[in-house]
DNA sequence: TTCTAAACCGACCGCCCTGGTAGGATTTAG
DNA sequence: CTAAATCCTACCAGGGCGGTCGGTTTAGAA
């Protein structure tokens, strides 16, 4: 798997803030509530998201969270990123100091690595996928479709915008 | 991290083999040595590439496996597949009796599922990344640049070949 | 025929990360 | 003062990952 539920609440929890409308603070547990989601969990997500600059908060009574951008401003690129640290498709990529041999993609002499060139291309997929999605765009998404199953000319993000 | 040590381990496999002549069987034990990856454990790794029908192998002295197919023939994302199992950002995009509440895509009345959105498009990105690198680019990568550290124009795949 | 090199197979195991809980401390509106 | 909320730290069970081990089978060579 590649993310995990960090990820997957971590997002619901923006798109939720971003149906809201900016400065007025959401709190934690309606959002528990309503996505039906652990809240002493959800506290650590949002602690994230926080650290990464990505919404704001208000304690005491009538405190919460609310975004401190507005949604068409926030990539979805910077949300992952926040959730789950460096996106990375394999371990040598964030840890170089890597003891264990699962990596020798040291810059040694002789030849190149071509795993690093594969996971290289990789990682560019995925974060451009991310780049090219707005937090505004999902929360628009998750707004309508009452009806509609997947509205299939949607899916096709992820290639250069052209 | 995305991938595991398989991935990386069947992919550096899959070039060393690309690097000899098709039919002429080379040793687990040959790789294990040239690239100091425990033996034991690349028989996992390998048992998997035999079992989606990449490599081919033959028992005995002087036993050994190589490509069913030219490496210009073999795509990566096959060979990550094999490794690694369906390519999915999320855990319910492969179990779809998802028991637990990490994920609610069910296609439920109400809204749509906008983190499905999302992460369909990462998949996207991911799997075009590796479709369109086949193994043959990367034996011939990891042959030259005794000197070039990593030439930039190389990297720019997975955008769609267009 | 026996030895040896190899592929094959399945069980096992320690470590760490993930998902989640618990309990509290602090802040603020009413 | 009290209740509602954020904030913080520690803790824990389970499972997957990376890896090992021992053994069986196959086939070439002496």
């Amino acid at each position: 798997m590649i993310f995990s539920s960090k990820a997957e609440y971590g997002v619901r929890l923006m798109i939720e803030l971003g149906r809201q409308q900016p400065e007025h603070p959401t709190s934690l547990k309606a959002i528990a509530d309503a996505e039906g989601l652990p809240l002493a969990y959800l506290e650590q997500v949002v602690a994230r998201l926080r650290r990464a600059g990505l919404v704001m908060s208000a304690r005491g009574a009538h405190g919460g969270y609310w975004l401190s951008r507005p949604a068409e401003e926030i990539t979805m690129d910077e949300v992952v990123q926040a959730l789950e640290g460096a996106i990375a498709p394999m371990e040598c990529f964030v840890h170089d100091h890597t003891e264990r041999v699962l990596c020798s993609h040291m810059p040694d002499a002789g030849r190149g690595c071509a795993t690093k060139l594969l996971w290289t291309r990789v990682q560019g997929g995925i974060i451009r996928s991310l780049q090219n999605t707005t937090l505004a765009e999902l929360v628009e998404f998750s707004g309508r479709s009452e009806i509609q199953p997947l509205p299939a000319e949607a899916i096709g993000a992820g290639a250069p915008a052209s």
